[in-house]
RNA sequence: GCGCCCGUAGCUCAGUGGAUAGAGCGCUUCCCUGCGGAGGAAGAGGUCGCAGGUUCAAAUCCUGCCGGGCGUACCA
């Protein structure tokens, strides 16, 4: 990265200042590299000699003055086409400001990276298992599952373009009481639809959707499976029960462009007795044991637990933590993931230190599971509170709010904010603002460079082919400021993955993107890109153009919104 | 009770120990015979919950308190 290089010109500034007596030799960390907030105060700043001087002080006593330590570092800075300006200021940040001339490469290096603009290589190959959503399987997606999606997705998409092997994967919980009851009140339905009384299981799924999926199943089965004795007819229904909900979730999820590469069933661990093994495996290492004729896994063994927690009942069934043992097993020891990531809405933070006695029980790292937990969808509409229960069949769902606000529009507002930030999401709100959304914003100045892209194409401008190093004189015409400032922009976005990244979280991205949008449409108030009496400076803008398409196309991509052509 | 998270502009929220704390929406006033006005410029609006502490420097780190959310099952 950018800053990365610059940061190795300061480590060779300071160690050449001490090889020529002109600093104290005392060690410090690489010095940090940051954006000013001030546009005045250069394109990226350093703290390096403060920190030298309490650093002197500290090893030697004496008083160092922070902005001679800076000047001495600055004098030092080797030669290179990257830094411009140089400048020491305040207490003694040293700003520091890009060459033009090395900015106005950058825009044909942006045109030719296309859709890999932006990438980064910390994840060198590294395989990652995002696993997100992972909703019971009992009905369509309710609002907030919507969050858990865009957030593991989004995630997803970064951690790809920050060179990571990613796959994404919902895990299926077909094996427990929830399940079978979706399929006992499912039955149920079918049976009523063929005109038997049938009434709905205790506790049973209660909302209309039901009633779709039995017609589903009458379509599929006719009456056949009202042929069968009760247990048989369940068991039959199983299978294609799972196959309804899943369709529809995957549906559901793809209106907001979430796609998984794996489904993952709970039942399959049982089928394959993956949990009766690796529970064995626990309890010959002596963190499982049997206490009041339940199995208990011994999590109070490890740091941040303070209880047991069961694995089996005395009934002989076992809990969901054991699969999620079995589970978390197969995807470190089979499938051999370097890092898995869960996505878990915050009601589920009690689990947390139990999977990581669960990793450190398997003799496994802890920090290579990385639980993210986001905060709860408080749905609200008009400023009332909508509650949602799904068993009760009072839940506004994901595909409802699509309808309403539109796709993109929920994944801005979902992507915003950070996970631990609580949402209130006023549904009235939402539907009146949609025509202010910030992301028409970002969409509508991608759809205005494609005007003009076309514009200048019928002027008999040449837009769409590869360029070459020949538009590198043409380049040098981009001196307006508002042309560098785009310039600018466009190149912290690798700095914006890296910093999602190493948050584990990409609320960063729709923030970037309206500065993105920003500048760009501050670039074309200013300058005028298609002007026949300025051939060359036209191709120069043209570029820069492409350039800030390919970069606004990206952060959308990466946000998993569509960067229309027109509106 | 204990644990985790949150408290920043009227509202919804960003903010990486750094220089003058930001955005969107809303509000006020301006700017179209110019490539897409879904735009741009200017303005009002803040004791960063409160009180201490750490240091060259705190919205940010530490401690205590006050509000709010969540968790504390042989549930998932």
């Amino acid at each position: 990265m950018l800053r990365d290089t610059l940061q190795q010109v300061l480590i060779q500034a300071v160690e050449a200042a001490q090889a020529d007596g002109s600093l104290p030799r005392v060690s410090i960390r690489a010095p940090e590299v940051q954006r000013p907030r001030q546009p005045d105060h250069g394109d990226y700043a350093t703290n390096v000699a403060m920190v030298l001087a309490s650093a002197v002080k500290r090893e030697t006593g004496q008083r160092a003055n922070p902005r001679q330590i800076a000047q001495a570092i600055v004098s030092h800075i080797p030669p290179n086409g990257l830094i411009g300006q140089v400048e020491v200021a305040g207490p003694g940040f040293i700003n520091l400001r890009l060459a033009p001339e090395w900015l106005q490469r950058q825009v044909l290096a942006i045109v030719q990276a296309g859709d890999r603009f932006g990438n980064i290589d910390r994840g060198q190959g590294q395989r990652w298992q995002v696993e997100f959503v992972s909703a019971n399987p009992t009905g369509p997606l309710h609002f907030g599952g919507a969050r858990n999606a865009v957030l593991g997705d989004s995630l997803s998409n970064v951690l790809e373009a920050a060179g990571y092997q990613v796959q994404r994967e919902f895990y299926v919980n077909d094996a427990g009481t929830q399940f079978q009851l979706f399929v006992e009140t499912l039955y149920a339905r079918y049976l009523q639809l063929l005109g038997q009384e049938a009434p709905l299981p205790e506790e049973g799924y209660q909302g209309q959707y039901m009633v779709e999926y039995a017609r589903r199943v009458r379509e599929q089965e006719g009456d056949r499976l009202a042929q069968l004795p009760r247990e048989e007819a369940l068991r039959a229904l199983w299978p294609l029960a799972r196959a309804i909900v899943l369709q529809d979730l995957e549906e559901e999820l793809a209106l907001i462009q979430v796609h998984f590469d794996n489904w993952f069933s709970e039942q399959s661990l049982y089928d394959e007795g993956l949990v009766d093994q690796v529970l064995e495996i626990l309890r010959q290492r002596g963190d499982i044991v049997e206490r009041d004729g339940a199995l208990w896994f011994r999590a109070s063994k490890y740091p941040g637990n303070e209880k047991d927690e069961v694995v089996v009942r005395s009934n002989g069934m076992p809990t969901y933590f054991a699969s999620d043992i079995a589970y978390h097993y197969d995807k470190f020891c089979r499938r051999r993931f370097d890092v898995v990531v869960d996505v878990w809405s915050v009601d589920h933070q009690g689990h947390v230190p139990r999977m990581h006695a669960v990793m450190r029980a398997l003799g496994l790292e802890p920090d290579r599971l990385i639980i993210l937990l986001y905060n709860l969808v408080k749905l609200v509409r008009g400023g009332q509170e909508v509650k949602m229960s799904k068993r009760a069949g009072e839940f506004v769902t994901l595909r409802e709010v699509v309808a309403e606000v539109g796709p993109d529009a929920v994944r801005f507002m979902l992507l915003t904010r950070s996970p631990e930030a609580g949402i209130e999401f006023d549904l009235a709100l939402a539907v009146a603002q949609s025509n202010e959304n910030p992301v028409f914003y970002v969409q509508y100045s991608h759809a205005r460079i494609c005007s003009i892209l076309a514009k200048a194409r019928a002027a008999g401008f040449a837009v769409d082919e590869e360029p070459g190093p020949e538009v590198q004189a043409d380049l040098q015409r981009l001196t307006h400021p508002a042309e560098l400032d785009l310039i600018r922009k466009m190149l912290e976005l690798e700095e914006q993955i890296d910093l999602a990244v190493e948050k584990r979280s990409p609320h960063n991205l729709p923030h970037y993107a309206m500065e993105l949008a920003r500048v760009f449409n501050l670039f074309y108030r200013d300058c005028r890109v298609v002007d026949p009496a300025e051939p060359e400076r036209s191709r120069a803008r043209l570029l820069l153009c492409r350039a800030a398409q390919v970069a606004l196309s990206r952060v959308l991509g990466l946000m998993g919104m569509s960067a229309p052509e027109s509106m």
